[in-house]
DNA sequence: GTATGTGCAAACTTTTTGCACTTCG
DNA sequence: CGAAGTGCAAAAAGTTTGCACATAC
């Protein structure tokens, strides 16, 4: 049921660039590639030592500025955490999140009939005063393994 | 239906300290106030701005030292945002979040039909692999007034 | 060719730390 | 009195910024 698993072709990211209107560029396509295959929400510092690997004179300073530029277009998002530090997620389609207390992991919920619910609960409810846009579960506890 | 107003004695939060072990200062007392009277889910610089009007001479290092110790004492909680700054909530009873995406308020949501009905649901979908402790809602979207 | 993007280093913000001094119980 | 807490200033951690140079289109 994870969704982590995002196969995207290089043509595909590259596509994604050029409709925001962003030009491609090796660091942007490390850089969105490095979030698809890092698993459970990378921080900057995760993407920046797995760039490095293959693309070692990349700058630290560009990649929050393209982490910057892919969350301003929605190419990504920010997962915020209990923690003080940004988190990023390549996954956009509405989902939510398994946080693990003892390790730290955050896993994506997709849940198809909860977020119906959801919607039919909060449009009964009909709250006056707030326009809902987006409802993210915040799930925490303890994966058993 | 908000529950920001949270009215404590004095007497109050004195015991709260001294339940936990936590010795009684002058400095745990002004920020426990601080939090209890700062609605909306004050900032760290928040506290300290707030205290420093009566208690001019604490130090920011004590804050952050007195808030660490009020999280693992669970007598205050962590609020992630959507920013890389903490927050903190002296409301301890089971709540949602509304953040309102144009003004960074973050508003309480307590709603226990709510709460009852994903109870209901988690326990008949039985998630194996997974030991669910708390579930929040971050509701985003927008205050119309 | 020109607007946009990158590298680098310095600066900034938020939070943490070490240690001598002070206070609570 | 002794353990626990505080003040202060320095440093760490994460992120942003400015500007000269480089690249995409």
């Amino acid at each position: 049921m994870s969704i982590n698993n995002i196969k995207m072709t290089t043509e595909e990211i590259r596509n994604n660039l050029t409709q925001k209107g962003l030009k491609v560029t090796p660091q942007r396509m490390a850089i969105l590639e490095a979030i698809y295959n890092l698993k459970n929400h990378p921080t900057a510092e995760n993407i920046i030592d797995y760039i490095k690997q293959m693309h070692p004179n990349i700058a630290t300073g560009t990649v929050y500025k393209v982490l910057g530029a892919l969350v301003d277009n929605q190419l990504i998002k920010k997962v915020t955490s209990e923690k003080d530090i940004m988190r990023y997620d390549g996954v956009l389609e509405s989902h939510h999140h398994l946080y693990c207390q003892k390790t730290d992991l955050i896993k994506d919920y997709v849940d198809e009939e909860l977020d119906e619910l959801l919607q039919k609960y909060f449009e009964k409810k009909n709250m006056q005063g707030f326009k809902i846009d987006e409802i993210v579960l915040q799930i925490k506890g303890t994966f058993n393994n």
